[in-house]
DNA sequence: TTCCTTGCTATTAATACTGTAGCAAAAGTA
DNA sequence: TACTTTTGCTACAGTATTAATAGCAAGGAA
């Protein structure tokens, strides 16, 4: 209760990371660079204000940036895509219970 | 909803974790046990109606349970909990970054 | 020049979330 | 037993976020 929890990084983190789209956002983007239609069209359509909003995000954090051949992820963007393909095994094994949601 | 590729598993799967709030009450979930309030609490108060569709949401892939000392990670979502330290990791060595945001 | 594509912005409507109050059931206390 | 807490919510009104759609300016190709 005394500590200051919201300033800890991975609080930090985990708030963008929370907003809607933005692990979509980076999944999709684990396969190399994409314009900023081509992205709304892999999120199913997301709004291009959400996409932006999104994009300015992952762009302050380095998690991203805007290429000549379009958006992709950094390096330090792949890291945490790495991570992520730990929940597509997660997901994968439990396909069963997440097709009925 | 139902037969493109939102429908495979990871699609569904991050559409749950990319919810606000999702990702911070697995966080918070990952030592032991807590009651509705006091997850409350260690979510910085968010609101009960949203705590409570989340872990309905949670409830309904077995992520976590309702055990009479409170709301805790099922060993689904215990696995799924040790992917996200690996966020924590990312999130300390990039703690500089982290604190401009 | 005309026609695309691209990366957005503007606007309004719909939806989600917050903040607060409070209630019913269970658990603890005297 | 009766009283007091604690717990897990629900209700509701206000605020914030997101969706849906239209469209525009810049750059490149034809």
């Amino acid at each position: 209760m005394s500590e200051n929890k919201s300033a800890r990084p991975i609080m930090v983190l985990l708030d963008i990371l929370g907003k809607r789209w933005t692990l979509r956002i980076m999944w999709e983007l684990r396969n190399g660079p994409f314009t900023f239609r081509a992205l709304q069209e892999s999120c199913d359509m997301l709004s291009p204000t959400t996409l932006n909003n999104r994009l300015n995000d992952l762009k302050k954090l380095e998690i991203i940036d805007h290429q000549p051949d379009g958006y992709q992820l950094t390096v330090k963007g792949l890291e945490l895509a790495k991570i992520m393909i730990g929940l597509t095994k997660w997901a994968d094994k439990e396909a069963t219970l997440l097709a009925r949601s």
